[in-house]
DNA sequence: CTGAATCCTTGTCGATACTG
DNA sequence: CAGTATCGACAAGGATTCAG
């Protein structure tokens, strides 16, 4: 048992290269929270994305499994993307976040706040 | 109650920008699993890392209260590095990450690997 | 030993134009 | 509507050199 046997076998890093970067986030917590989107309601839900972006971030997920895409034969084309169930199971990690940014980050805010207060 | 309440919340994109990047994960899982460091312990365990980007990581890490930096008044000099309190409170999303990772990804590859055999 | 300063390389991000 | 292809801007990462 050697002592990098921890880093060694965490998967954070990759984790964070797989769901990382400027949208992916973003994208993730669209498809999980508010379910499937086409490809049009996407960009305009994330503001300021970019066609080429967008695409190359979904590609990356979908990729990795994170996200599935759909596409229909019709005219005009439609294309939907939606979460897979192991992106769902992200959720839990973003809760543990969110607890963790609660416990120990929003206090701070507060008491730098009442410092420049005094 | 507007449909953005969760992405606006959220802090994952917070936390992705306090220890995302390259080096900012293993320098603190080591000081948060292994303990307190001194610079040059912490080079060699990186194995690659340059002094600069230890410099400007480990000062990143100390400015978001991650990271607690001692100097001692010696020759030859030594500073040591620890993981603050809200640093080691993070313990939990590495093993949530970790659960995940077992839960939703070990086992894809396993899968990839049979499906390699047949 | 621990760092700062400088310069250089690489990768990410994005604007634009074009296509089935 | 949902892309692809190309090119440029910029930030992150890294090598090297110098210093307390």
């Amino acid at each position: 048992m050697s002592k990098d046997q921890h880093t060694q076998l965490c998967p954070a890093p990759i984790i964070f290269n797989m769901i990382g970067g400027k949208w992916k986030l973003s994208i993730l917590q669209i498809l999980i929270f508010r379910g499937t989107k086409r490809f049009g309601e996407l960009q305009r839900e994330l503001d300021g994305i970019t066609q080429t972006m967008l695409t190359k971030q979904l590609r990356a997920l979908e990729k990795d499994g994170l996200v599935e895409r759909m596409v229909f034969a019709e005219v005009p084309p439609r294309v939907e993307y939606s979460a897979t169930g192991d992106a769902m199971a992200l959720k839990t990690m973003f809760q543990t976040m969110h607890q963790w940014w609660i416990d120990h980050r929003e206090e701070k805010s507060l008491e730098k706040t009442l410092e420049l207060q005094q």
